[in-house]
DNA sequence: GACAACGTAAACAGCC
DNA sequence: AGGCTGTTTACGTTGT
C-alpha cells in the first residue's frame, strides 16, 4: 500500500537525501528533520479538526499541566549517577541557533527555513565535529537542556518557536495541540536519547514529552500511563536501578536496549519515511524563498533515488551515533556497537519495528525488499545472536542483572515469531544465468551499502560479507 | 477476517 | 494517606 503523503493530521516529515557527488556517495547531505504539519489547510482548521483521531478523548479529563520542567532540571542530576556510566562528559552546553529563533515567525506553514537554519546541521551526517554527541535523530545536547534541537525549537516555555516546529504561523496555537506522529515507544526512545547518560526516569521522560510535544500538556493524563505502559511492556526499555542512597530515588531510570535501539531508529525510520514521499512533490502551498537547501528534499535528483538509496542512506543517517562517542547505561560495551551486526540491521519489515514482544524475533525475520541495508540481511547479516529461540523479555543470556530484575513475561498473542522468507542469493534452480545475474547484483548492493557504512567510518561485517561474497566469486572462477 | 501494532483505561502493588 | 512508579490485563482502533 502506498503512503499517504500526510497523514491525517496533516503531519509530514521531512527528510532530506542528497546524492553526493559520487552518486551513492551520500558522505554528508542525509538530513532528517523531524516532522512538521504542512497541511495549511489542516492547521487552519479548529482543534477538533486537527487532532484527528484523539478527539475521541474525553475532553472533561483533567488537562496535565506541564510542571514536569524543573523537575526535570533536579533529575538531571540523577541520571549520569549511580550505576550509570559518566556519559555526560562529553556534554557542551551551547545554545543552538534554534535558540536564537525562538521569536521568529514562519511566514509560511511550508517554511522550512528553520528547519534548515536550525536543524540541518544537527542531522547531517557530517563529519564527526558535526554531532559530537550524535543520536540517531538529534544531535543530543550533553547537558541535555533545552539546546538540543526539538527542545529548543518547540519548548512551550520559550515559545512561539514550538509553534514553527509545528507548522509555522497562524494556526500554530492549534498546531501545538496536535498530536504528535510517533508512536510513545518512539517518543520515550527519542527523550531516552536526548538525554546525557541515555537514560531517564519516567518523570523525566514525561518532561521531555512535555517539553517537545506541547500536545500532551492540555492531553489527558492518560497519556503518562501510555508511558509507564511502554516502558514497561515495550522490550527495548530497560529499567536501570537508581544508586543507593540517591535522594529522589524514586523509580528507576530508564534507557534504550541497545539491542533494541536498531527496531526503535527502524521504526522512526518508517514513521518518517513514507511522509517524507511528500516531498517529493512540492506542498501544495509551495515554500517560501527561504526555502530550505536544496539538500532537504529529495525532489530532483533524490526523486529518482531508488528506496533502497534512500533507505540506505536513513540507515546511515539513523546510525550516525559513531562507536565510542556514547555509553550506554545499559550497554557500556557499545552503545550502537557498530561492529556489532545486529546493530547495523535495520530492515523494512513493518513487523521489526520495535514493539513489545516480538523484536528480537522480527530482527531475525527481516524481510529484505528493497533496502540495500536489509540486503545485508540476505547476505547472511542477521546475528546469529539476535536468533534466540523463545526470547521473551530480556534474555537470560545477556546482562542478567537486567534480565532478572524485569521478568517481562511473555505476552499471549504477541509473540508469534514472523516467519522468514529468504529473499537470498537462492534462486530457482536451473536459472544459472538468472541467479548469477541476482547474486551480482546483491552484491554490488552489497558492495553500495558498504562504501556507505565505509563513508561513516563503520565498519561492520558487512566487509566480511563483502569478502565472502568476493571469495564466492573467486570459487565460483 | 486474522493479525500486529498501537493507544487507552484501569486495577493493583510497592515505595516514598 | 496520597501520589508516584511499575506491572499487568483488557479492549478498541487502525493498518496490513
Amino acid at each position: 500500500m502506498s503512503p499517504a503523503p500526510l497523514d491525517d493530521r496533516g503531519w509530514s516529515a521531512v527528510v532530506g537525501v542528497t546524492a553526493g557527488p559520487h552518486g551513492f556517495d551520500l558522505s554528508v547531505c542525509v538530513s532528517v528533520a523531524l516532522w512538521l504539519p504542512v497541511n495549511k489547510q489542516l492547521l487552519s482548521e479548529d482543534p477538533p479538526g486537527l487532532m484527528g483521531p484523539i478527539i475521541g478523548m474525553s475532553p472533561d479529563k483533567k488537562a496535565e499541566t506541564p510542571g514536569a520542567q524543573e523537575e526535570r532540571a533536579g533529575l538531571r542530576g540523577v541520571c549520569g549517577a549511580g550505576t550509570l556510566p559518566e556519559a555526560e562528559s562529553a556534554a557542551s552546553p551551547r545554545a543552538t541557533s534554534l535558540d536564537r529563533t525562538g521569536g521568529a515567525e514562519d511566514e509560511e506553514l511550508t517554511n522550512l527555513n528553520w528547519l534548515h537554519e536550525n536543524l540541518l546541521q544537527n542531522f547531517t551526517l557530517g563529519g564527526p565535529e558535526a554531532q559530537p554527541s550524535a543520536s540517531p535523530l538529534f544531535d543530543i545536547e550533553g547537558d541535555g537542556g533545552p539546546t538540543h534541537a526539538l527542545s529548543s525549537v518547540s519548548s512551550p516555555s520559550t515559545s512561539p518557536s514550538s509553534s514553527s516546529l509545528l507548522g509555522g504561523q497562524g494556526g500554530e496555537k492549534d498546531s501545538l495541540k496536535a498530536k504528535p506522529p510517533f508512536s510513545f515507544s518512539l517518543l520515550i526512545y527519542m527523550a531516552i536519547e536526548q538525554s546525557p547518560s541515555k537514560s531517564l526516569p519516567v518523570k523525566d521522560i514525561y518532561g521531555w514529552i512535555l517539553e517537545h510535544f506541547p500536545y500532551f500538556s492540555s492531553a489527558p493524563t492518560g497519556w503518562k500511563n501510555s508511558v509507564r505502559h511502554n516502558l514497561s511492556l515495550n522490550k527495548c526499555f530497560r529499567k536501570v536501578e537508581r544508586s543507593l542512597g540517591k535522594a529522589n530515588g524514586k523509580g528507576s531510570l530508564w534507557c534504550v536496549d541497545p539491542e533494541y535501539r536498531p527496531n526503535l531508529i527502524q521504526a522512526l525510520k518508517k514513521q518518517h519515511f513514507p511522509t517524507a514521499h511528500a516531498f517529493c512533490t512540492p506542498p501544495a502551498s509551495p515554500p517560501s524563498a527561504s526555502s530550505p537547501p536544496r539538500h532537504l528534499f529529495l525532489q530532483d535528483q533524490s526523486c529518482s533515488l531508488k528506496e533502497s538509496d534512500i533507505d540506505a542512506a536513513t540507515a546511515m543517517m539513523l546510525l550516525n551515533s559513531t562507536p565510542g562517542q556514547r555509553a550506554h547505561p545499559c550497554d557500556p560495551d557499545s552503545p550502537m556497537d557498530l561492529s556489532r551486526p545486529d546493530s547495523v540491521l535495520v530492515s523494512s519489515d513493518p513487523k521489526q519495528d520495535h514493539n513489545y514482544s516480538s523484536a528480537p524475533l522480527q530482527r531475525c525475520s527481516s524481510r529484505s525488499s528493497s533496502s540495500s541495508l536489509s540486503s545485508l540481511d540476505e547476505g547472511g547479516l542477521v546475528p546469529h545472536q539476535a536468533r534466540r529461540a523463545g526470547s521473551e523479555g530480556f534474555h537470560s543470556d545477556e546482562d542478567s542483572d537486567l534480565g532478572e530484575e524485569r521478568g517481562r513475561q511473555a505476552r499471549p498473542g504477541r509473540t508469534k515469531p514472523a516467519p522468514r522468507h529468504p529473499t537470498g542469493p537462492a534462486g530457482p534452480p536451473g536459472k544459472k544465468a538468472r541467479r548469477e545475474a541476482k547474486q551480482e547484483v546483491d552484491e554490488e548492493l552489497k558492495e553500495a551499502a558498504g562504501s556507505l557504512l565505509h563513508l561513516a567510518g563503520i565498519r561492520t561485517c558487512l566487509e566480511l560479507s563483502k569478502h565472502s561474497a568476493k571469495s564466492r566469486k573467486l570459487s565460483r572462477k
